[in-house]
DNA sequence: ACTTGGTATACTGGATACAATATTCCTTAA
DNA sequence: TTAAGGAATATTGTATCCAGTATACCAAGT
């Protein structure tokens, strides 16, 4: 955690969402261990902020189950497990089966073109085997395609687990043999999605994320994480 | 609401999480419409609290996706429409697909017993016509189901639409013919249960879920809410 | 030594005070 | 009359303060 909530140039939001992104990706990255206590008045000098916008942020940190909170004692923040990871990827995939139909039905092809753009922006970072930058391109390109669907409600429950997903591509993505067939797979992704073929989509999709978790499963049963 | 968050008697809980309750009950049954402003002032006077525990009660609604926050203009109650129906059934009805496994495996005779026990105060209150027991039980009942299973996440997930299940039950239950049908299809779970019949009772499930969801939208359809 | 009681300390819970920003409405000049 | 400018107001954002509770520590008695 850099231990700062803003820097001088003036911010456009609350301190709390600094705040609240901040810890939360302290907490998902471990650098912030699980069962620690996060005592207000020290983190709050550590941000240097005031202890009232970080309790707004603890209590969204409880919202989103990432800390515990005990009476008259805080919140300590809560421990990840293997079922933890097992099963966002599992609510992933579940969200993203309900969402496919709504994706079909509202992609154009001007968005068919986006993705092809991002696919080679993909090859190329690929063929370098700039493994940061291709993480970042696979969630702007899964982000493209989630966000046609117009299923609201469903799309907050992936957005919940997005900071999860980011944190564990980055082990998919290390891995060569899963990284190449990714890349495989989101090419025919985009085609399937101009054909606006649902049923091959949905398979594809379907053992797409569950690849990726496979992957990540082991990464982190070998402790890479 | 009742426009206050405590009684003389000591609540063992934080105000804030009195307060979250209360604006989530309002918001959701429509107490507090759609696109209303919730001034803080206002609405810590009414509960006769503080802003500091109202905030982090806002704050706590914002992550469930209540109430939608502006800045340095406070937060606005979202619309709610029958869309928001059919994604949180839908939703509700893949998680639930998704637990059954460890539902069927966790399950044991004790717990049968207690649900064959609930399901007898279910009879006597499906034939009292008592429609709000039956509300509660129905609720317990799928609870226990639930619970049976360690997702957590998972399950973090359902009880995050728990609230608007409840509600929205109110509706099904009204409808006599779901209601029996409803009935019905609570004994064939528990005798599935029992049988540890894993498919048979995703069917069921899957099924009894799906009809929830119509009679729901059918009644809000007539405008029941 | 071990337990018990009490006190000091650390921390959270909640309220209040102050600062910053946005909105409203009124005034004034073209 | 209307548009622009600018107080006045309303409301959020943040900090600080006080009170209440739990924990830790220490001392005294058994």
């Amino acid at each position: 955690m850099t231990y700062q909530a803003f820097d001088s140039t003036m911010e456009s939001r609350p301190i709390r969402d600094i705040a609240y992104e901040q810890l939360k990706h302290a907490i998902i990255t471990g650098e912030i261990p699980a069962g620690s206590r996060i005592v207000e008045t020290v983190y709050a000098e550590q941000l240097h902020i005031s202890r009232t916008p970080l309790r707004e942020a603890l209590r969204k940190l409880e919202r989103d189950g990432l800390v515990e909170y005990l009476l008259h004692r805080g919140v300590v923040v809560r421990a990840f497990t293997i079922n933890d990871i097992d099963e966002i990827f599992t609510i992933r995939n579940a969200m993203m089966m309900l969402i496919l139909p709504s994706v079909i039905e509202n992609v154009t092809d001007e968005v068919i073109k986006d993705l092809r753009a991002l696919l080679a922006d993909m090859d190329k970072a690929h063929d370098k085997e700039d493994a940061a930058t291709l993480a970042t391109l696979n969630r702007a390109f899964h982000g493209t395609i989630e966000h046609l669907s117009d299923k609201k409600r469903i799309l907050r429950v992936i957005d919940s687990q997005e900071e999860y997903i980011i944190r564990f591509s980055a082990l998919t993505i290390a891995s060569i043999v899963r990284r190449s067939n990714a890349h495989q797979e989101h090419h025919q992704m985009v085609d399937l999605l101009e054909k606006r073929d649902l049923e091959g989509l949905k398979v594809l999709m379907h053992h797409h994320l569950e690849e990726s978790k496979e992957t990540c499963l082991k990464a982190v049963a070998e402790r890479k994480l």
